[in-house]
DNA sequence: GCGGCCATTGTTAACGGTCACAACAGGCGC
DNA sequence: GCGCCTGTTGTGACCGTTAACAATGGCCGC
């Protein structure tokens, strides 16, 4: 900066002044200064000004695994949003669903002194772990429950009752539903989405069935559905669990959607293209990382937050879905 | 610090030594000070430390879309690898694959002063992009081609060999091939693979089709290939396209793998549940991630890399291949 | 023509660590 | 017993930027 000063005949401060967008620098020295920050490829050193500003320009994310459709698609808006912005994003990705990792996580972060955190993790679990920080530094939570640190969010439970809706219309006399792990919110709002739908037509409830979001325990699912003679449509809470019921009917010998119709959640990129294409609800996680980025910098300014609703899920219908006979 | 070194009774300058674990520090003084650190929650201000170091202790990360599997894989194994080693990781994703897009990314990195750079992007394009960089910084290039800053590889030649093989011994006089985007490392050296194992059996080499890793140029590389009648297997880059594969000889009737066997490559979760699981060609993406680290470090510190060869990709057969009839 | 105000620019002191070097003590060899 | 060396601790400067405040000059109003 001490070179540019003298290249451009000012003071570092005059500098400084030019690369902050200050008002006060009359344009002659403004340009003088440009020029001069060009010709020597100067970059201010974000060190520097973070000691003294006490602000990193950087964002934090917890995230679990990112080899999900979900959070890898949330991180994309993320990022995309954050470098807009003009932060850098920091990702720590969970080794495990829990506490004592999730502390792990945020401290390393913290230890990095981030702005703010954006935990991409909605489950129970990790709300404790995450309570203490939120007084240490902005945070926000994806698709957070309870109001405190809640954020951008789908509604989840609106695409469920879409979803189940669609079976229902179609004139199954109920349906079934294979949720996602315990004290995942995602998974829970599905749940009560699709029990809202049932109520509301007077469907018979049949006993849920757990998942843990893999194509197997999906798969295994379907075998525990096959043994009740009496389903003719099964709501699965994502896409790759519906894969696991497709599985699972086709070695049985049972037609989808001829014998049983079934509806995932996602949208994943193969679910068109799954046996048969999937009918499905879409979710715009991109959209969700972009709010994300949106609310924490707002918090981290002061500045009041644009207060957006939830985000509104599609209703994609292909072949999984027909009328029982 | 100073609050530390005033309750400890010591200098700043011991507070730093203990912190930074330097010898020649009494037993004594070294736990006062730990005592105290503990007491006041003490963190270290990284931004004065790297002011004054030069090292932010952060490396950055320009990766692909991290929706893809592959490159989220990686994503994991080097977030968890540098956390280990005690770095930080900027993540930037990608909006294109080009070098303007790239260029943007890297500077964007670059001026948070990040101490190395790993990049996810295994593409010709991209290559002089980053080449100038490379002065700069320690880069890494994941299963880059030419030595330069090539590094942390999978074997996808020597797959590509395995999956081919795999199919001429069940008895297919050849082996189509459907590849990933031109220029794309991965994709070339499969094709090589492919071609290699070809000659060797001295097979005829029939026309390669141009896929983009989406399922849906899978499908659109089915539909082509079954206008050639005389196509009994096809390997094909990746499981997505090999799963569009499947979705097109569905659609025309033919059975796989009694009409066509279908192989592909990265075992996706959802590949053992498609429709016939399919047969593939796992890929260890964590492993490529730690290396990148380790590789990186290493140039960081001047110390000389843990060479360690190719990963070697596993054979996973299952059930979308079987002998012509 | 002079005082006061505003816009522009410069000067100095932080921010919170580490580095270089000095100071001090104790143990050893001669 | 003296000097030297080694191991431990303290002192000041410095990293590159922004904050706070001072200084300068031009314009306006009276």
């Amino acid at each position: 900066m001490r070179d540019v000063a003298r290249l451009a005949g000012v003071s570092h401060q005059t500098v400084s002044r030019v690369l902050n967008g200050l008002p006060n620098v009359s344009d002659s020295v403004r340009e003088r200064v440009e020029r001069a920050v060009a010709q020597l490829g100067y970059r201010p050193n974000v060190s520097a000004r973070a000691l003294i500003t006490k602000r990193t320009m950087t964002l934090g994310v917890v995230s679990v695994s990112t080899q999900q459709y979900g959070p890898a698609g949330t991180l994309t808006g993320i990022s995309e949003a954050a470098r807009r912005a003009g932060y850098f994003v920091s990702v720590t990705v969970l080794d495990a669903v829990d506490r004592q990792s999730m502390r792990s996580a945020i401290d390393h972060l913290l230890a990095a002194a981030v702005d703010g955190v954006i935990v991409i993790a909605p489950v129970g679990s990790v709300v404790e772990a995450v309570a203490g920080v939120a007084r240490t530094v902005p945070l926000v939570m994806v698709e957070a429950r309870d109001g405190e640190q809640s954020v951008a969010g789908i509604d989840q439970v609106g695409g469920a009752r879409t979803a189940t809706r669609h079976l229902l219309d179609l004139g199954h006399r109920t349906v079934a539903h294979v949720r996602g792990p315990i004290n995942w919110f995602e998974a829970d709002a599905r749940v009560s989405g699709w029990l809202t739908e049932l109520m509301a037509a007077h469907a018979p409830v049949p006993e849920v069935l757990v998942g843990d979001w893999s194509p197997r325990s999906g798969y295994e699912a379907g075998r525990r559905i096959l043994e009740r003679s009496d389903v003719t449509a099964v709501f699965a809470a994502n896409d790759q669990m519906a894969l696991g019921l497709l599985r699972a009917f086709e070695e049985a010998g049972r037609s989808v959607p001829g014998d049983i119709s079934v509806v995932g959640f996602d949208d994943l990129p193969e679910s068109e293209f799954f046996h048969p294409p999937l009918t499905t609800v879409r979710q715009d996680f991109a959209e969700v990382g972009r709010r994300c980025i949106a609310e924490i910098v707002a918090r981290i300014d002061g500045t009041s937050p644009p207060s957006a609703g939830l985000i509104v899920p599609e209703m994609v219908v292909r072949d999984s879905t027909a009328a029982p006979r």
